[in-house]
DNA sequence: GGTATGATTGACT
DNA sequence: GTCAATCATACCA
């Protein structure tokens, strides 16, 4: 289990470590594919500009959910990060689906697996995350956090959709994973790799 | 009070 | 590729 401790760093160092590990809420997620870091120093991120009632919980302990609507339709779910007060957080891109694949085909409409959790937007859909998360520790049920078994080959690029600080390489994926949201710029492949080092 | 803006998605040309 | 949905928040008057 990841406990607080893990959280209370940097969410630039935390984010690229949840890649692999498996959330569960109510029995329902799979393996963390893609997330992305926010900092309060990070003109792109909620907590920029100091505690809200809206982004409260990010400035809360570290280790604990912050939930907001996107375009007031989508309900995406963040790992609240630093020393309590400090304001950052990790952004849960998307999920490989492994556990209660019905269950999140129900909630998002008869969907491709590679369509259950591919996108904050979606994610929350198919794990039914509201406000009412917001704020809940996450080494509590209804979530479920269990750490990666092995290192990944992760993948680095510019997060999506922000027009702040548009350029800093703060989105990480599991290379070569067929459920990230969106491919990544200059992807990072096993091939890629062992042809830039060669032994 | 009014208005502009999203850490998105899905439908459509 | 374009665009609407839909609403809390931020900012200005």
């Amino acid at each position: 289990m990841l406990d607080r401790a893990f959280f209370a760093r940097p969410a630039l160092l935390v984010a690229p470590e949840l890649i692999g590990a498996i959330l569960r809420i109510d029995g329902v997620g799979g393996t963390i594919v893609e997330t992305e870091a926010y900092d309060q120093a990070d003109p792109a991120s909620h907590s920029f500009p100091g505690p809200t009632p809206r982004n409260a919980s990010m400035f809360g302990p570290p280790g604990c959910a912050y939930v907001y609507r996107s375009y007031g339709v989508h309900w995406c779910l963040n790992f609240v990060c630093n020393d309590e007060g400090h304001g950052g957080g990790v952004l849960i891109r998307a999920l490989e689906p492994l556990y209660g694949l019905e269950r999140m085909a129900e909630r998002r409409g008869a969907a491709s697996p590679r369509l259950l959790c591919s996108g904050p937007g979606r994610l929350g859909q198919a794990l039914a995350v509201t406000k009412g998360l917001d704020g809940l520790p996450l080494d509590q049920p209804p979530f479920a956090l269990q750490p990666r078994a092995a290192e990944p080959l992760i993948a680095v690029g510019p997060r999506i959709g922000i027009s702040k600080a548009a350029e800093r390489p703060w989105r990480f994926g599991l290379a070569g994973s067929l459920f990230l949201s969106r491919p990544f710029p200059r992807p990072i492949c096993a091939l890629e790799a062992r042809e830039a080092c060669p032994s």
